[in-house]
DNA sequence: TCGCTTCTGTCAAGTTTTTCACAGCCTACC
DNA sequence: GGTAGGCTGTGAAAAACTTGACAGAAGCGA
């Protein structure tokens, strides 16, 4: 029970690595490697050894002193963290461009996360075949989170509709959302919200652009150093 | 001088909030707001003001003891600061499913990244028009770079192609490469990538809708705490 | 068996980021 | 004019995160 706690009382830091090194694993177990230390996952990822030993140690270790990480161990143990022991059925809400996109993107799927419904308020889009699956009008997301036990549902809708549709989603049963709408959410607590903001993205690498040529331009007009 | 400098030793957590400003910013320009104080604005963003103002002292502060910050002066400035006060001309490479979602999100270009051109290998999609501007082949690419002064690009394309591409990127000229592509790249020095991995944010989500379940049950089953 | 190397778990030190606290400025109202 | 209330800029305190250091376990070869 203890360890249970601690499970979920880890630094964000740490989260989001988790996904980095579970891929990177999966990486050496597909070209067969058994073991790996520390320092070479770590070195893979440009981070130090002592970090990946210490995220691993608010999980209370997966190894002993003296023995590598073993490859084979390492993968489940943390899908198992990461809450993808089972797949996890996910629903598309907002079948426009991003959504088709997503709902085309096969990696989702190949890490644990099948998409189980598309969704959709507009006519023209409802019974639209992706990868298989047709696009479902929006009346039916009740039913099908109910059905497939989804309890996670990636948003797509423009943001005007995004609230509206988060309402519903988090009646019927959905637990954590994945929201490219460029809105904030009001979800009841219990409820997870990621915002993954395109434009913040772009707008941060700018920053960091506008920098990088102003650094070269004065390199270049000085290049001996200040 | 000295002040430039400072200008870009910045905390990546600041440079992730600035956009974050400045979107906020531009709803209130929007709707006539004159003023705004640094309690305001960082509570419609769920964040200290303390922090607001200490991430705009990086740059010298926008306003004076006693006065708060004048919205029309201080969009500009943070436009300035990321380097959009010119619209910033984007490529987009790879126009399958992602890559069309993000040139028909005209978001992007709201933000100052118009999309000047569209570029992929396959035939098939060489010529398609997608918001008016088709789909160019990627041997244009360096005549476009060069042409309209390209320095950011936005790659979708398979990660197998990835580090090709941006290889070409860079000896085009790029300076910032937006990656969708699941997988790391190699530039040189003074180039910067950032990574948008799908993949790990909805598992770092799914950690914690999986961390908020284990929460409620437990709740569930001892309503009055440990 | 012994010594050597490599490895993890663990904690302390170091660094970065966030939060607090307050001096001083400005407006508005009495 | 004076005073009260609200505001920013600023630096110091607190918290969070990363890195370094090392004890002890395991494997390997002689």
């Amino acid at each position: 029970m203890k360890k249970n706690r601690r499970t979920c009382d880890v630094p964000d830091a740490t989260i989001h690595r988790l996904p980095l090194y579970l891929e990177k694993l999966k990486l050496l177990q597909a070209i067969g490697v058994e073991d790996v230390s520390s320092r070479q996952l770590a070195e893979s990822l440009d981070i130090k050894a002592s970090q990946l030993r210490h995220d691993f140690h608010y999980f209370g270790g997966f190894s002993r002193p003296g023995r590598p990480y073993q490859v084979n161990k390492l993968v489940p143990a943390l899908e198992q963290i990461i809450g993808i022991s089972e797949p996890q059925p996910t629903a598309i809400v907002g079948a426009g461009h991003l959504g088709q996109a997503l709902a085309n993107y096969q990696n989702l799927e190949m890490h644990g996360f099948p998409v189980q419904g598309i969704f959709d308020v507009n006519p023209k889009l409802i019974g639209l075949e992706i990868r298989g699956q047709p696009v479902l009008d929006m009346d039916e997301i009740e039913t099908v989170i109910g059905r497939e036990g989804i309890r996670i549902a990636i948003l797509t809708v423009p943001a005007t509709a995004a609230q509206a549709v988060t309402d519903r989603l988090v009646a019927a049963g959905v637990v954590g959302i994945f929201n490219f709408a460029p809105t904030d959410l009001k979800v009841p607590e219990g409820v997870i919200v990621r915002n993954e903001r395109l434009a913040v993205g772009i707008m941060s690498l700018s920053f960091k652009v506008n920098c990088a040529v102003k650094a070269a331009r004065k390199k270049a007009s000085k290049p001996d150093g200040e």
